[in-house]
DNA sequence: CGGTTTTTGGACTTGCAGGTCCATTTTTGC
DNA sequence: GCAAAAATGGACCTGCAAGTCCAAAAACCG
């Protein structure tokens, strides 16, 4: 654990996994070969093993680490806000925007249920980008029924899984057909049900 | 296109793309191997490449329609039948236990998203499943605007691509946390939005 | 400085899995 | 039954990509 990198080793790792990265969005988990990343960072093997000794496996660890981070971290200041209306509806239009930027490039496409099958670290990078997520969702609709904008019987740990599962199914379809429309709906519909379930306007 | 296959031919033809599928979910896409299929259904290399002259990706696309045509029978006949709530429900349990039981071993898992990118045949497959998917969705809840049970103004088929979304979504979650609550979760709130949205109980 | 450790480059090895080929056996259809 | 076509078995080839190794260069630190 006790790591020996000077400056520039820093620097040339965290080169590493940025190609790699690039690499991965671009190609493709399984279609990333060393090789592209050494051309793309400029690197040599004897670099690539230096910095990772598992090799390939851990270097993709370390990329889906670092893109699971980045996931969450293209949500923000959004996801931690979740205090009105507003703010929900600039969440969401925050993820459209970035699923629709990013396209068919997902980072994480071959870790979801894949990868997590390969290496027992992937599977515990992505449940916990997943608790992660799920959790910042649920404080926003605890905060909001604080607020009496939900309604307070509401499971809000419940209703976040949905809305969390609904935003992957809707990139996932984005991926696979191209097209924003599912997400969208997810986003909207799901949002809308939570305030139609307010005291508000309700029964 | 002619094809010219006796009947043992196609007989071996059909238990190559089972075994193949069987081995696909075992072990998930890019860990099979032609030899694993050999293996599995006790036949040869020549053998695989007279039926699928175009190696690995042939027999694979061969796969992955099986499985795709597979994934909707599974849901009969309940998919094809939401004609009142009860029938929603039994659909909604029939996903769940088919999911509960087929665990981890998604035979699509590495479709999705990923060998969407592969095969430009790949693509299709997926896109036409999940087309078929909505649209059976999208026609029971417009056969429940025509029974007065959910609000005719509702957009059928945006809310139809939610709910795929969200059991999309739920299945990841199941192939990637083990869990099926983000399934059950999606399920059972998007039927219930659905349900709250109808004349009967609403403002 | 000068010894030590880290960083770098790249040639080389290795294993594997997809794909080719052809000889042999079986089935077909008349 | 017999010729043609299809089915089968398995040896062989081939290319690729991960991983190894070591020697040279650069950076660190007292």
């Amino acid at each position: 654990m006790t790591r020996a990198l000077t400056r520039k080793g820093e620097a040339t790792r965290a080169r590493i996994v940025a190609g790699a990265a690039a690499e991965v969005r671009e190609r493709g988990v399984d279609e990333v070969r060393l090789e592209d990343v050494m051309a793309h960072t400029g690197t040599s093997k004897g670099q690539l093993f230096h910095y990772f000794p598992d090799g390939k496996e851990g270097l993709l660890l370390a990329v889906a680490q670092h893109e699971a981070d980045q996931v969450l971290i293209d949500q923000e200041p959004m996801l931690s806000n979740l205090t009105s209306w507003p703010a929900w509806l600039a969440w969401r239009d925050r993820l459209i925007e970035r699923y629709l930027a990013q396209g068919v490039k997902c980072p994480l496409n071959g870790l979801l249920g894949q990868t997590g099958r390969r290496a027992p670290g992937a599977q515990a990078i992505v449940t916990g980008l997943m608790w992660r997520w799920q959790k910042a969702i649920t404080e926003g609709i605890r905060h909001m029924q604080s607020t009496g904008d939900i309604d307070p019987d509401l499971d809000a740990d419940r209703a976040a899984a949905a809305l969390l599962a609904g935003i992957q199914g809707g990139v996932l379809l984005l991926l696979s057909t191209g097209k924003i429309d599912h997400l969208e709906a997810v986003l909207d519909l799901t949002i809308d049900s939570l305030r139609a379930g307010a005291p508000t306007g309700g029964s």
